[in-house]
DNA sequence: GCACGCAAGTTTGCATACAAATTTCATTTC
DNA sequence: GAAATGAAATTTGTATGCAAACTTGCGTGC
């Protein structure tokens, strides 16, 4: 998971991290009830932290307000849909940047991490995730944008208490395979705009996956182009 | 000013909405540091709704945290040439599925507005503003994507508070309805690509401006394809 | 004249107190 | 047996208390 801009201040941080890894993980599920008191007896805090993790939760969109309190958001398929269009957005427009500004090193370092990837065999889900967000990571920093990189990961989060984060069949991996190669090769060729629309593709493509694994309706109009 | 998400807390959204004014207009300058007991007398409301909004706002990226306490975020030219980024990827974007998918009621409103704002008179400063952001805000809503007009308006915030919020000649006008009518053009074309290019375009040249008003130096790299 | 140190004053981070609003639940009424 | 009522229990929103951490500024020694 993505770090999050760290605060001062200790216990409110460590709340916020904890609650935030319990909702992206579903371990606290969508719609269910935060109480303030449950959660600061849990965590052995008083509520003052609680609650100010709550509001930065709330800014984050991962919590909503209720009329009494909050409860953890849930995603609608339409709302994860709208994510992956931010997500193929900021994304595309990261590798457009990696391709025409990334450094030598950059570049280097993002078809390492490629074919790296190669050689891994399918039975190695907790590798193949790794090197999945390394591969991701990589053409983030490429692009020479932090603040794109962090609106990135901020669209991220709204996806991750959905189950896509377990879309980990060997099809997955012969398909990201396929698409990062692209994307690869659209880089070394800095090729912009190529590398924008591979990058697009495959985000499309792995929502597609993603909405036959988990059974979810395909919302309309997902397709692009 | 976009609305933000509201919180069932008065004090607490009360403090927010002042501060987050406050700091966009430049009222609150950047670095100024920000003291809880000072804020909450000036509000008349005591430390808590205080510290509660300083999450909200931290997360929103307009405050940071010092050694101790709280300072109003300063951006470097860097940063903003980050956001403007950001805003090319997710307005481009925008305006490409507004031609590829808007309802045709969603076009018409566009270019209603374009048209209402063709016939102002460069001394109109205030409808100017005005005409610009209803401009940018039918696009988003042609869109269909309400979290894409979210991530927007969230990357907005971060240069308002650097003057270009000022940047009002009649030379601006004049280049910004160019720039419109060729947004407009592709969106009745339902061009996506070509929107998208525009879109992407206007913006650059908006920021090109803006270093070029203000004296910033401009940062290397902004010009992109 | 400069540096150091120490004490007083701020200011924060966290905990707790308290009242108001809402929910729950048992009891009554039909 | 179902609905209504009202009192008790939760739970929140805000305020305040308190100790610790950091700053400030003055005085002292060199």
């Amino acid at each position: 998971m993505p770090p999050d801009d760290p605060l001062p201040s200790r216990l409110s941080s460590d709340v916020y991290a904890v609650l935030r890894r319990q909702i992206v993980t579903g371990e606290l599920r969508p719609n269910q009830p935060l109480i303030e008191l449950d959660i600061a007896e849990r965590l052995q805090v008083s509520r003052t932290p609680v609650r100010e993790s709550l509001q930065r939760l709330a800014h984050a969109g991962l919590v909503v307000p209720r009329k009494r309190g909050w409860a953890v958001r849930e995603f609608t398929p339409d709302e994860i849909r709208q994510n992956a269009e931010v997500r193929m957005a900021l994304e595309g427009y990261a590798a457009s940047l990696a391709a025409l500004r990334g450094s030598p090193s950059d570049i280097a370092a993002i078809v390492a991490i490629h074919e790296r990837r190669l050689k891994l065999r399918s039975s190695d889900e907790a590798m193949r995730v790794k090197t999945n967000r390394d591969f991701h990571d990589a053409i983030m920093r490429a692009s020479g944008n932090p603040r794109l990189t962090d609106a990135i990961y901020h669209s991220g989060q709204f996806y991750f208490n959905a189950p896509i984060a377990r879309v980990t069949t060997g099809e997955e991996l012969a398909l990201g395979n396929a698409d990062h190669a692209l994307i690869v090769a659209a880089i070394k060729k800095r090729d912009g705009p190529a590398a924008e629309k591979a990058m697009r593709a495959h985000i499309q493509r792995t929502f597609a996956l993603f909405w036959r694994v988990t059974g979810l309706a395909e919302p309309l109009d997902v397709r692009q182009e």
